[in-house]
DNA sequence: ATAGATATATAGCCGTTCGAGGCATTGGTG
DNA sequence: CACCAATGCCTCGAACGGCTATATATCTAT
C-alpha cells in the first residue's frame, strides 16, 4: 500500500522547489528568487513574502542552515542544505511525483478533450 | 511567455481531482470521496470537511450544479459539472500539467541520488 | 440493541501565500 | 548632483484552504 498523499504534498510545491534549488548550490534570498524565476522558464515567482517566512521555517526545522556575509557593502544571507535538508528533499521529491502521476493519470481523460474548449 | 503558475496551482490539487471526477459522471459527496480514494490507489483521502466546502464554493463559482434526491430513505445531493466547470477544469488541467512538468524538471536531478539516501 | 457504514454539514484551528509595505546599499542616467 | 532602478533583507495583515472534531440522521448486520 502506498503512502498516504495528502495536504502536506499539494501545498509543499514551493519547499520542494527553494529545496531543490538549494540542492544545486548554496545560495541567498534574491538568487534564490532569480533562480527559481529562471529555471522554471518564468511560470513561477516566489514572492519575497513566501520566501522569506519559508526559509526561516526550513532552518527552524534544521533543513538549511544559514550564514551572513558581510564583506560586501550587500549583506546577503547564505542558504545551505543540511544533511537532514537532502534526505527531506528526496522523500519529499518522490512523493510528489508519485502524487503527479497519480493526479495525471486522473487527469487523462480530460487531457484528451479537443482545443475548442481551451 | 507561458503562463504565471503560482499558489492557485500549488494547492488547486484537490479542486482537480474533485472536479475530473465529475467529469466522468455526476456523483454525490459520499460517492466522490470513495471514487476519489479508489482512483487515486487509495493515496489520497478526501476529508468530509474538506469536501462538503469545497463543493459549495464549486457551486458558487457556477463550475457545479446540485440538486437533491429524497426519494430513497438517505438524502442524497447530486452534483454534476455545468459547461463552465468543464472548461475550467480543462483549462486548470493543462495549466496543472505544465507546472508538474516544470517540478518534474526541477526535481530530476534529486531524484538521480542513489537509494541509501531515502 | 448496538455498532458500523452511509450521508451531509458546520465550526474552529492552523499553516501557507500574497500583497503591501519598510529599510538600506549600489550603479547608472540625465 | 539628483534620481531611480535594481539589489538585498525583512515583517505584517488579510485571505484562503485543509484538517479535526462534532452534530445529525438513516440503514444494515450481528
Amino acid at each position: 500500500m502506498p503512502a498516504k498523499l495528502n495536504a502536506d504534498l499539494l501545498r509543499g510545491g514551493m519547499d520542494l522547489m527553494v529545496l531543490s534549488a538549494l540542492a544545486q548550490r548554496p545560495m541567498y534570498g534574491y538568487l534564490l528568487q532569480q533562480s527559481v524565476e529562471r529555471t522554471s522558464g518564468g511560470r513561477v515567482t516566489v514572492q519575497a513574502g513566501t520566501l522569506y517566512p519559508l526559509l526561516h521555517r526550513l532552518e527552524d526545522d534544521g533543513l538549511v542552515r544559514s550564514r551572513w556575509d558581510e564583506t560586501t557593502g550587500r549583506r546577503r544571507k547564505w542558504y545551505e542544505l543540511t544533511a537532514d535538508g537532502r534526505k527531506r528533499l528526496v522523500r519529499q521529491a518522490r512523493q510528489w511525483t508519485e502524487f503527479a502521476d497519480c493526479l495525471r493519470r486522473m487527469l487523462a481523460p480530460v487531457l484528451d478533450v479537443p482545443l475548442e474548449s481551451a
